[in-house]
DNA sequence: CAACCTAATGTCAGTAGCTGACAAAAGTCA
DNA sequence: TGACTTTTGTCAGCTACTGACATTAGGTTG
């Protein structure tokens, strides 16, 4: 992982070929794809641990809790994460801006992998069967959403602007989606 | 793309091939993907026509409209697509079931480009720029959820519920999002 | 009709991501 | 030390996809 986010970093993903890494690693590429199925899981190989973070982070909130408090804390354990792997999650970010493939494995695995947590938790404890009740789907999916632009924001000031701030700021969005319903005057 | 569908039905995406696909059309696999970038792109080549209709389903309503009714209107113009092309959308869905690469496509591709085309129609008739301003994106992001669900149950129901209900179902959801403040009692 | 131009197609060779099969090392533990 | 398990290397191969160039088809003009 390390090897593979140096030449990423130096040559561009596309430009980087998996011999390239094993070869930096000092392994055979056969087994470096023992360890990551595909290039860009090797790019986001410690989302894992991440999504682990997420689940346990959902497990430690009370139960009565409002859900959209438990949202927001959440995600804000989120941030934290992102701020303590500050250079990778920037790589990953831009790198994901540059490359269709990367955004596409971003979009497609990483974020679906979150969501689908939040959609168990938020189901459980409206107490609904996430495949009938559409609302846990939706909520999920506009937090995900929240999450897309703070990074974004985020990732467009280099690093620079409060993640957390920016989290907060588009969280606090969702509860006022129906009130859109009034044009601005 | 006919040639392809077919092969796709009877045995399945991976195990059909590009070779495959350009000899049942009768053309050089060269010529293949001189019209499709990928398979997957194959699978999905009636896409663009489709985002093309949510485009102009988006323009086509009064700019005076609230923002909620638009996007009801204009998602049911999308349903009209998939009943008006019943067997080829519920293809691309059980095949999406099925296949990681083809989901992977269908949520980083075809799905972020209906959400890029209300992100863009939404931050308009609010005036602000979508990249400052989290709310497009997150209404933009909950109606792309509430799409997901209602098509996962019309898939799963094999097509024979009702799209537009199901759909209709799913966005009511989107202005009450504020109110999961509270806890089932 | 013929000459000409352009666009679409075929052929071929090659790259890169990824996989199965099997052998060689490298721990691990009695 | 020796037996056993896990990890790694090697090799051969498949498939999606691409660049380069020749070939054909279609349409236009004199």
């Amino acid at each position: 992982m390390e090897a593979g986010a140096r030449l990423f970093k130096d040559r561009g993903f596309d430009e980087t070929t998996t011999s390239d890494i094993a070869e930096a690693a000092d392994v055979s590429q056969r087994t470096l794809f023992r360890h990551f199925p595909t290039k860009e899981a090797l790019l986001y190989g410690d989302m894992e641990e991440l999504q682990l973070e997420l689940r346990d982070a959902l497990a430690d909130r009370p139960l009565d809790e409002p859900i959209l408090t438990v949202l927001r804390a959440v995600m804000l354990s989120l941030a934290d994460n992102f701020e303590r792997h500050r250079d990778r999650r920037l790589l990953q970010a831009s790198l994901a801006a540059r490359y269709q493939s990367v955004s596409a494995y971003s979009r497609a695995v990483v974020q679906t992998g979150w969501e689908r947590e939040l959609i168990i938790a938020v189901a459980a404890r409206l107490g609904v069967d996430p495949m009938m009740d559409p609302r846990p789907e939706i909520l999920a999916g506009a937090t995900m959403s929240a999450i897309r632009i703070a990074t974004r924001q985020w990732t467009a000031s280099g690093g620079g602007e409060d993640y957390i701030a920016l989290i907060i700021n588009a969280l606090d969005a969702i509860p006022e989606l129906g009130s859109f319903d009034r044009p601005t005057p």
